[in-house]
DNA sequence: CCTACCGATCGGTAGG
DNA sequence: CCTACCGATCGGTAGG
């Protein structure tokens, strides 16, 4: 008799993260709308009829994609457990962990995009509703915390935080493309760390 | 005889420039690949084989928007020509400037998005390749004229201007479909402006 | 610039 | 979970 382990995933589990794996690798590298099923089907091992015990369409494995692999789940208890003393340790520290591990899995920026792009943010807006409650409160305390905020607003730091990420990684793409890429310090995302602390200009001393 | 005006757009020019507009809608609402020719035909009012005599491909009619509706024309002379006193007054200038003009016609941020998702970016480095060089002096000039800056390499410099409109086009449009855009100020560009020039931090004074 | 057509491929399903 | 199939639609073209 095999040993039955408590959380050892059944075939069907297996196959279906298999679908979402072989479907995430081919939204990454075409779009959605560019992607055929029978393209996901062959990366995934099985025939074009076999998707369909798994997902009832092609839109019901994006949308397991986006809930399944979606990225916050990780990085919030990193950024939870990396509290440093003074809000400037905590944001810095804070956005080296989301970049370092949006950097490791890029994939989720990407999925923001195409969701942005072929589904016009019906997902995302979804999604925000989940996710904002849980992420608000840190930036709440972050601003309860320290007084001498320039931005005492907690969901527009929210937003500059999740924007400047955003920004550095799109930036990366078009840039690492480019000639222009030899212009750049060796250390960008110092630098952007640094710009989101204390802006572009220094203090008039 | 009708009088022949020398710089009026012959017949083929029109429907060219139909095809564009026609295209570039259909494109912003369903992205490059969920938008067939037959849409595009219909919506500028010829026929499927009519489009054949001004574009070779959909991909031709993509390129030809990216190069022909691109918004550095329009944006560029108006930040040249509003030049401030100082560094921080002109990057302030500058950001507005951007983003006021790119709220005007919002299209552009998403054509970018499309060429990222659905391209991997091929256009986007071609087009960086023409515009950096017109675009970076604007850059060099600012970090010469100004000495006391914490970003002192232009390229880097443009980058986060670039990514800081970027930014804000984004987190906009995902905020403006959710709840959380009670949470925010009324303000939201003046609150991005503030923070690339001096950080999110209150300076320890 | 249109009509009528091409082969290819699409998402999805029936039946086993 | 696969085989074989469905109707629909795709990008593109020939011929006028």
């Amino acid at each position: 008799m095999p040993v039955k382990e408590k959380d050892s995933p059944t075939k069907g589990e297996i196959t279906r993260l298999a679908i979402e794996d072989a479907a995430l690798e081919l939204f990454m590298e075409h779009g959605y709308h560019a992607t055929s099923m029978r393209q996901i089907a062959e990366q995934a091992g099985l025939a074009l009829g076999g998707i369909y015990n798994h997902f009832s369409s092609k839109e019901a494995i994006f949308e397991g994609i986006v809930v399944d692999k979606h990225p916050y789940k990780k990085i919030l208890p990193l950024i939870l457990g990396a509290q440093g003393e003074t809000a400037e340790e905590f944001l810095s520290n804070a956005m080296r962990i989301a970049i370092d591990e949006l950097d490791r899995e890029p994939y989720y920026i990407k999925l923001m995009m195409i969701e942005f792009v072929e589904f016009n943010g019906q997902h995302g807006a979804a999604m925000l509703r989940e996710i904002a409650p849980k992420v608000l409160p840190v930036f709440e305390q972050v601003v309860k915390i320290r007084k001498n905020m320039r931005v005492t607003n907690p969901a527009m730091l929210m937003r500059i935080f999740f924007g400047m990420v955003l920004s550095y990684f799109i930036t990366n793409t078009i840039v690492s493309n480019s000639i222009i890429s030899k212009l750049m310090p060796k250390n960008p995302m110092d630098v952007y760390v640094d710009v989101i602390l204390h802006g572009v200009l220094k203090p008039e001393t």
